[in-house]
DNA sequence: TCACTGTCAATCGTCGACAATCGACAAATG
DNA sequence: CATTTGTCGATTGTCGACGATTGACAGTGA
């Protein structure tokens, strides 16, 4: 009858504005992130604000250094290599508990959402695009049951979606992201595990090496630098 | 010359603690863990000790619920199955790369690792056994170059850690434990990457069966009921 | 007897304040 | 001039305190 209604707390909604801050570019990365600051700009304490900014550093989105502060942080190739290898691992893995699982009903679901893939790549709406991409995607691991994969997924998802929020968009031609998808639906239609594990694999290795070579061009985020943060140093000290 | 000495902070400390506590069975499944009381114990405020709770949280060892505190972890069998799946996911993605990247230097330390396993299983030390086990998987995880995976990797040997800290000893046999691993030490030698899928495949499915079994016929670890926690509810409130 | 309501203690979430520590800069030293 | 030392402001780590919320319990009424 009535939902419940729960009351966001604090720390999570200063964490989804900070997030929300990263993905705008707002902040970028390697850039210095001080407790008093957003607590002041927030209008609260610290302490809120510093719990949310621990909860993004435990999904990665933030590095803490003992005694320093919190620093956005910043992805170079190699990370962003390891993560994509990552997110391999488990699709590929779920890939024979999804085929085993899979109801029509779900195959039908997924169908749509390639379906929607394709209207929004059309109309150019390519920020959408990747969002419903990792939906898409985020649906294969949901139907393959694993809670903990799940979840795990999630977390990745939110630190390639920042990631990839820098780069701008990611493939020049939406039409072809959406149409890339069609030989994992062909596999999942025909319920052949070995083949969705080789598409997908396709998949993933043709979106990480186009975002990873992204990355290795572009000569911004540079690599952590300590002590004495680069960017946005402490403000100098009068005399 | 001198080694740095880190300081170790406070919320690490005292997340070892109870870390610790946990797995010597001190602080029981399901039972809840009170700010204060762990403060005053520590001789510290509360503030690092959350702190600590949130940093086990995002460890999976400790569930929070929204104003009504922290509890630890209690695993059914399920999720437990989830987790051992999720480590299975992880160490046969990793056999590629460790095929592929493993010295003969690596290879020797693995053997001398499991000879260390065949002592520890002929002398009876069940549980120093169960740590030199996950150190010689997290070799594997090591040469395989994936840090990211590594990572993930410590974090789900803790869990499991704990998990089978409740069982008491894993296996009936150490010395039939130790033997287990050299059909890995084969195929690394042959440097065969499916056949060392295929022997780990079959070496973590042993394992997490045996500790699944165990739980599922233990009827402790209840699953979490919320809400007035049934284990150590709070104290009764006084006329 | 049973269901509901009001009260209460315990505990969490948040706050402001203080001390410890860090990096940057200037002065001192050779 | 290069290097070391001392000082300073800014920021974090920690603390004790207060209000808000929760679950347990007793009391009330049918």
């Amino acid at each position: 009858m009535f939902r419940v209604l729960e009351q966001a707390d604090l720390p999570s909604r200063i964490a989804d504005q900070v997030l929300q801050a990263i993905g705008d570019g707002l902040l970028r990365p390697g850039e210095r992130v001080t407790e008093a600051r957003l607590a002041t700009q927030m209008g609260t304490s610290r302490a809120p604000v510093r719990e949310a900014l621990r909860l993004l550093e435990s999904q990665g989105l933030i590095v803490s250094h003992p005694r320093r502060g919190f620093f956005v942080k910043s992805y170079n190739a190699d990370e962003l290599a390891e993560t994509y290898d990552l997110r391999q691992c488990l699709e590929l893995h779920n890939a024979e508990a999804l085929v085993a699982r899979m109801s029509d009903a779900d195959l039908q679901r997924l169908e749509a959402q390639v379906e929607l893939l394709k209207t929004l790549g059309t109309e150019g709406r390519s920020q959408e695009q990747v969002v419903e991409d990792y939906a898409f995607h985020r649906m294969l691991c949901e139907i393959g049951g694993n809670s903990r994969i799940l979840r795990l997924f999630d977390q990745i998802a939110t630190e390639l979606r920042s990631g990839i929020a820098l780069v701008g968009r990611i493939y020049d031609d939406p039409v072809e992201l959406a149409r890339s998808h069609d030989p994992i639906i062909d596999a999942l239609r025909q319920r052949d595990t070995e083949r969705l594990r080789e598409e997908l694999r396709e998949h993933l290795r043709d979106a990480s090496t186009h975002v990873i070579d992204i990355y290795r061009k572009w000569p911004g985020t540079p690599q952590d630098v300590l002590p004495g943060h680069p960017l946005e140093g402490r403000p100098k000290a009068g005399p």
